[in-house]
DNA sequence: GCGCAGGGGGTCG
DNA sequence: CGACCCCCTGCG
């Protein structure tokens, strides 16, 4: 396939550290120039910046403006967004202030629950390693500028996997969990289009609660980071709570603070945007 | 350099 | 509430 390339001139809140070390993905890595590369889809895509323009260009399945637009999350006013959430508070503002070129990437549902179970009690280089074993072994290759990119294998792709196949990538004990879901899924024991066609935002988090490997956590993120795009969303991790309890609660000791009591804290102050603005929030505690 | 201990974006029983 | 797998990192 033919490389296309795609510039978006004079972009708003799109800084390319920001979008791809706030913690949403896995599949990016920094190039020796400073530019991302990384794999959705069926796409290889590298970004980078020249002044205030964005450059998008790679490997890609259809047209690349669309593409990206959509993946990128490119039609949302983020300067709206940002400006409402600051005036919440100073915490907010400086919060912003310090990742003020997040965007919320629109990621394959199914990759991102995948993904996701496998961040469980993990740590993020691990996670990425694991990621791209599968995607080596399962997936397509793409290659890009002579070298060689791994689709994320589908569903179907994954049918035939065994436990111990998975066990032999290095996942784990999350093995079994991977690969229950991965048969809940075929089974459409779970249907994944059925799930992005409903409107209710509890009944959607019920069902992916009943996937194996997903709890709370794991479910905020998958409604957060993938196309459901559910920004009620407030994934509470050991960083999460930290801020939280930090800025808004002063317990002195954060291992006690309730869960409940963060999410009512969050929906009473940042309400339908929880989402985005637990993603300022914990990009800057844990960058800085 | 290399060997080793420690810990990690939670979930499950 | 404790166990859970094991790669990665950092220190000695």
């Amino acid at each position: 396939m033919k490389e296309q390339q795609y510039i978006l001139k004079n972009a708003q809140s799109f800084e390319l550290k920001d979008i791809f070390d706030c913690g949403q993905c896995f599949r990016w890595n920094k190039e020796a120039d400073g530019s991302y590369t990384g794999v959705f889809g069926n796409n290889v895509i590298n970004v980078s910046k020249q002044g205030k323009d964005v450059i998008f260009k790679g490997i890609c399945e259809e047209n690349i403006e669309t593409t990206c637009k959509k993946y990128f999350d490119l039609d949302r006013n983020y300067e709206e967004i940002k400006d409402k959430l600051s005036k919440i508070d100073e915490h907010m503002k400086k919060s912003i202030e310090y990742g003020s070129g997040i965007r919320i990437l629109n990621q394959d549902l199914w990759e991102t629950i995948i993904s996701f179970i496998i961040s469980a009690n993990n740590n993020i280089p691990r996670i990425k390693g694991i990621i791209e074993r599968i995607a080596k072994r399962y997936g397509n290759e793409i290659i890009y500028n002579g070298e060689s990119y791994y689709t994320f294998p589908t569903v179907e792709e994954l049918s035939n996997v065994a436990v111990e196949d998975l066990r032999d990538l290095g996942l784990g004990f999350r093995d079994i969990r991977v690969y229950e879901t991965t048969h809940m899924l075929l089974d459409k024991k779970v249907d994944l289009k059925e799930l992005e066609q409903e409107e209710d935002f509890n009944k959607v988090r019920e069902t992916l609660l009943t996937l194996s490997g997903v709890g709370p956590k794991v479910a905020d993120c998958i409604l957060l980071f993938s196309t459901l795009k559910r920004w009620e969303a407030f994934p509470i991790d050991v960083w999460v709570r930290r801020v939280m309890n930090e800025l808004y609660i002063q317990n002195e000791d954060e291992t006690k603070v309730n869960k409940t009591q963060i999410e009512k804290i969050a929906k009473e102050k940042f309400g339908n945007l929880a989402g985005i603005a637990q993603q300022y929030l914990f990009y800057w505690k844990r960058e800085a």
